[in-house]
DNA sequence: CTCATTGCAAAGATTTTGCATCACC
DNA sequence: GGTGATGCAAAATCTTTGCAATGAG
């Protein structure tokens, strides 16, 4: 493996992810990184986050929706995905390696982890889409036959 | 949900898949769409993807290489990620709905799923690096000093 | 001095979309 | 006939890369 030199940027991205519980994507790292670098590239913070990836100092999540996402905390556990918002949540759990055991025995290869993502509707959207099931129940509750047509 | 019209275009992209079990990318399955109906476009691909993943017909696939793969099978199974080669394997598994219920109990919001990837070396590109590996020891055997140098 | 890293810009790769036309029902 | 689907091309997204200049060891 390739000797690493320090530099700022990278110390700036691997510190502003260990501050983070939100799991964000390149470009909202970029974003905040240029408030302190406003010369940083893009370019330099995809390069940082793959070195960093590679090394195993933070996660790259690849959760289905087309934009990489970046965890600071290489400590194990889950993902969960709102498939309403988007956002990225940590959901702690024991450790389920015992899985890939399972795995190793239907399968003609080398299983060396798996990924595990779990979706749904996260608390805030949830009470979000209970609320306007409310009100729209309310705005419509003489309309109802108009559901049919 | 709207009312889907009959498209030659469709069946042929659902039967495609139907008959692969590779989970080729979308930029695959056009080519070889290509074969049977030549003027068909990127596009169109997509949307008919989109549509029939939407509605359950097949499955779309998110496994870290950033190009969604597709697969035809819908019956519950995992998948299985060669990191070497990239390909995507099926791997028959006991249902794990169960590890929803463990999560629900850990998070607060809609769990409703879950998408596990296991990944590693596949059957092929292990077979190939233990030849590689064997062909290298026999033309190094003299300097294994300088592993360490 | 050497080589990793940067900023910049251009290019790559993947996916989506606007629009006129075509095809299904 | 109405509206969903198509082909085409342009654009939107996300990510990588070539290159000259800069910075760390």
């Amino acid at each position: 493996m390739k000797a690493l030199k320090y530099s700022r940027q990278r110390e700036a991205i691997k510190d502003f992810l260990a501050a983070r519980t939100d799991h964000p994507t390149a470009d909202i790292i970029y974003s905040h990184i240029r408030e302190d670098f406003p010369n940083i590239s893009l370019g330099t913070v995809y390069r940082n986050l793959s070195l960093l990836a590679e090394r195993g100092e933070i996660l790259k999540l690849s959760c289905g929706d087309n934009a990489d996402h970046f965890d600071g905390c290489t400590a194990p556990h889950y993902h969960f995905f709102c498939r309403k918002c988007q956002s990225v949540s940590d959901l702690e759990l024991p450790d389920m390696d015992i899985i890939n055991l399972a795995a190793s025995r239907k399968f003609c290869g080398k299983i060396e982890g798996h990924t595990l993502y779990f979706y749904g509707i996260c608390k805030a959207c949830n009470t979000r889409e209970k609320l306007e099931e409310e009100s729209f129940s309310q705005t419509n509750e003489n309309e109802n036959f108009s559901q049919n047509a």
